[in-house]
DNA sequence: ATTAATTACTTGCATATGCAATAGTTGCAG
DNA sequence: CTGCAACTATTGCATATGCAAGTAATTAAT
């Protein structure tokens, strides 16, 4: 009667949350260590990334695909702006704009991409490649698992 | 001359701090949906609750138990310090504190933690338990790996 | 047409985060 | 004893982050 066919006993120790927290933070801090280089966050070069992709887009649906709070994108946009590395435009509705990036924001980005490759060839190196595919696809499930997006929201 | 032993061509696709970041924020949303009724961020009930463990502690050794800058020590305990849940008393030196847990920190440490446990259980549910056993696996090696820290630092 | 409900961003508020520089302290070398 | 190096915590600066509320514009309803 001790040993069920589904061991109940064995359960995660620790906090999910915590964990994900702190090793995100190191992780970011060796991303910066490269891409600062540039004069990007990592942070920046995603949205700078994510902007030269999409371009043109609209706030609202770059939000949507970087999942982030809107209210975040537009704050966090404002450092590429001063910089000129994106801009504003006006979009088909008055209410709504289009996002665009700049000859000097995709010269930035692309310049940016050869430091943040570094640092993820740094990563892979570190923690060998076997454990950053298998880290890769375990966030995978669990976005797509936690997401409420109901079409299964694929970004790409 | 095509396929090697270790297959190189199989690399990593993506951006493991964009993904950690993703994860990161639609779970610390999760936790902080629970502990939040609390009136305590998730990260404050991840910091309260260090304190508590580790009562009395020096702010560079809990900043460094933590992982975090002891820069954002000193800030996230201000929220903690004006609620009374912790407090600051003076170090043997001159120049270090002490942090210690009050009655009401310690009381509303246990009151989220109750909700924490339903946050970690609904996490536990939704992702599976394999997959947050395989996570919380990944996430240690990868900290200890990415740590600079000689001795091996561990927690608990 | 006037109003109500929706949509699309933006702002106010409160943390979270780290680096660089700073302010006291302490210990030690000279 | 002085004076400088090492230690401990904090502040200045700049982002990152999300919720709730606010604003403007569109569409739907009556």
């Amino acid at each position: 009667m001790e040993t069920l066919v589904k061991p109940t006993g064995v359960r995660p120790v620790g906090c999910t949350n915590l964990k994900l927290r702190q090793l995100m933070r190191r992780v970011a801090q060796h991303y910066d260590l490269q891409v600062g280089k540039t004069g990007l966050r990592g942070t920046q070069y995603s949205l700078l990334s994510y902007v030269c992709k999409l371009d043109p887009i609209r706030p609202g649906d770059l939000a949507r695909a970087m999942k982030v709070d809107p209210s975040t994108l537009t704050r966090n946009l404002k450092p590429l702006l001063l910089a000129g590395l994106v801009e504003l435009a006006v979009g088909a509705d008055a209410r709504s704009r289009l996002i665009r990036s700049t000859a000097a924001g995709r010269d930035k980005r692309v310049e940016a991409q050869r430091r943040w490759k570094v640092a993820q060839e740094g990563i892979n190196q570190v923690l060998g490649v076997q454990r950053v595919l298998a880290l890769h696809a375990l966030i995978d499930e669990s976005m797509e698992l936690l997401s409420p997006s109901p079409t299964g929201d694929s970004d790409e």
